[in-house]
DNA sequence: TCGCACATGTAACGTGTTACATGATTCA
DNA sequence: TGAATCATGTAACACGTTACATGTGCGA
């Protein structure tokens, strides 16, 4: 359970909680990993880093010791706080909507390969069953926009609508796919 | 020609000067098309367009004046400069960027819509061909994450990659699409 | 008369970016 | 000796979000 009246963290608030997870680590540590994994589109800079850790902190949901394995250089490194681990998963079980396919997509798959900290196949059905559910309905917007596109206009715009629309297509045949992965595997889950 | 010492317009600022090119307008009139266009995914929140439109007043990249049609109720109208319109077409005439790409693929397709104002097939062409290029790069690279990922570990952060790989497949057979398009229309414009 | 569309703005707030600051350790 | 890496932070800045403020004209 989140504590009330702390703002809720940001995308990279949960990817600082969600690495934590996975392995406590200093600042510095994290950096790396943004820098050099997948995640790099979210910024590894000290700037937004630290900054984050404060804030996440503050709200009790990861706390620090200092490291001293080697005397002269400490290192402050975090862990999850039960209070973070609560609203980590309730993050991850947040159900998908319609502004999150539209906008957020980068914050779906990050919370989409977060899941396997949560190892819970239910969970992760119900996120790619309400993912695909929501990019069909956009789908279908983006597509009845196409139709009512007036004629005898230049084709750009047309030609960047056409872009999106398969790119979400990609998305759908991509969660259809997923699905059946983790439906095959129903029931028997270690 | 930019005038030295004014910061870069935002995405923001060079949409509300790509729709000032297609008809002059008040704030109030680009915040409707920003909330009923495709646009929608750029704010259409008054917080954002007039503080845009004063950023952009001040650097002389667009110029108002006040319309008393209808005497009692006056609306600012805006209207790009010429150098407005510099500045305009050499953002359109930017080269794409791996950046570009890896995190702006919205600002992409919004350039690219663009064009249809610069009306200038070869810088269509060459956007495209530049946007292909990227993309298939990053995508060399984002299959060789794939194909470099430790076995054994849980599927989905794989998935997830594997979503992302499909996007921008997606993207690939697109531009190759649009390129033949226009491909198709070179020497024989208007 | 009520509420909606028209029309323009400001203020507080949080966040990310860039750049800077500091200092130890390791390796060529 | 000097550069790169380890390690943590701060300060200035610009921007978008949300919420608020203000007032007109028009149709039900």
């Amino acid at each position: 359970m989140v504590s009330i009246m702390t703002p809720a963290p940001t995308t990279l608030g949960f990817a600082l909680l969600g690495l934590l997870h996975q392995a406590p680590q200093s600042g510095y540590g994290l950096r790396k990993v943004f820098a050099t994994s997948a995640l790099g589109n979210y910024s590894s800079s000290p700037g937004a880093i630290y900054p984050a850790l404060g804030r996440l902190s503050r709200a009790r949901l990861i706390e620090s010791r200092v490291d001293r394995a080697r005397a002269l250089r400490p290192r402050r490194v975090y862990r999850p706080t039960p209070a973070g681990t609560g609203a980590f998963r309730a993050w991850l079980a947040q159900p998908v909507t319609r502004g999150d396919v539209e906008r957020r997509m980068d914050d779906l798959m990050l919370r989409f390969a977060f899941h396997a900290n949560l190892d819970s196949p239910s969970d992760t059905r119900r996120f790619l069953a309400g993912f695909l559910r929501e990019v069909e309905d956009y789908l279908g917007d983006l597509q009845r926009q196409r139709l009512a596109w007036p004629p005898r206009m230049p084709p750009h715009p047309r030609l960047a609508l056409q872009a999106g629309i398969e790119r979400y297509r990609a998305s759908a045949r991509w969660a259809r796919t997923a699905l059946r992965h983790f439906e095959a595997r129903r029931g028997r889950t270690r």
